[in-house]
DNA sequence: GCGACAG
DNA sequence: ATCTTGTCGC
């Protein structure tokens, strides 16, 4: 797909983590949570696995509403950014860009394995993506960075409660699957939390997780090392 | 000072 | 995230 950074939004990878942080407060105002505006035929789901100081970016690219496999890409290099709660973008998504520039299609709605408001200054990597290509972009966590869910979550698939910071409210936590942990949704760009919630759902099936991240996932970690 | 802390 | 064996539960 195509990837340009707007002039607006660019910046450098190669920076302090106050500097980052920095980055981040500007281009969470950037951050627009309004209804999709298109019709969704293709899903994207990113990951990136990391070991040592070597990276492997997947794309993948699944049908909808078939969920099947259309196409994946994949990047592998160097990783210099270290992991640091909060500043995850920093260390993923250079190379999550260089395997979604490799992609022939152009998906039209983006999961990604982490948060995208819901984050201490409301840019997660799901949001820091999801401005960088102005494109509709969902995050999907397996763990909570921030926020409190509100009261008891059912255990029906598909219950959801708000998941609240400083009185906002950032994203939810959802049951995607009965007796599982529930999974924690927010808005990466250019979507609602409802439709956010909404599409999670739709392309999660047998697992906890929804089909494009699992995949990616596998893919991030397997083969190839 | 103490606890929490996406991947 | 990665490392890493067996084990508890549906």
């Amino acid at each position: 797909m195509r990837v340009e950074i707007p002039s607006h939004c660019r910046h450098p990878w190669d920076v302090t983590p106050e500097e980052a942080r920095a980055i981040q407060v500007r281009l969470a105002a950037r951050v627009r949570e309004e209804p999709l505006d298109r019709a969704v035929a293709t899903v994207a789901g990113l990951d990136m696995g990391v070991r040592r100081e070597r990276g492997r970016a997947v794309a993948v690219v699944l049908a909808v509403p078939s969920l099947s496999l259309v196409e994946s890409a994949v990047w592998e290099g160097p990783i210099h950014f270290p992991y640091v709660p909060g500043l995850l973008s920093f260390r993923e998504v250079p190379g999550l860009l260089r395997a979604l520039e490799r992609l022939h299609t152009e998906p039209d709605l983006l999961f990604t394995d982490s948060q995208g408001r819901a984050h201490p200054r409301r840019l997660g990597l799901a949001s820091h993506l999801g401005v960088l290509l102005d494109r509709p972009t969902i995050g999907v966590a397996k763990a909570r960075l921030c926020g409190q869910p509100q009261g008891e979550l059912p255990e029906l698939r598909g219950a959801w409660v708000p998941l609240v910071d400083r009185g906002q409210v950032i994203g939810a936590a959802v049951r995607t699957r009965p007796g599982a942990k529930p999974v924690y949704v927010s808005v990466g760009h250019r979507i609602t939390l409802a439709e956010a919630v909404e599409w999670t759902l739709r392309c999660t099936t047998h697992y906890r997780l929804p089909e494009p991240t699992r995949l990616a996932d596998r893919l991030s970690r397997s083969s190839g090392r």
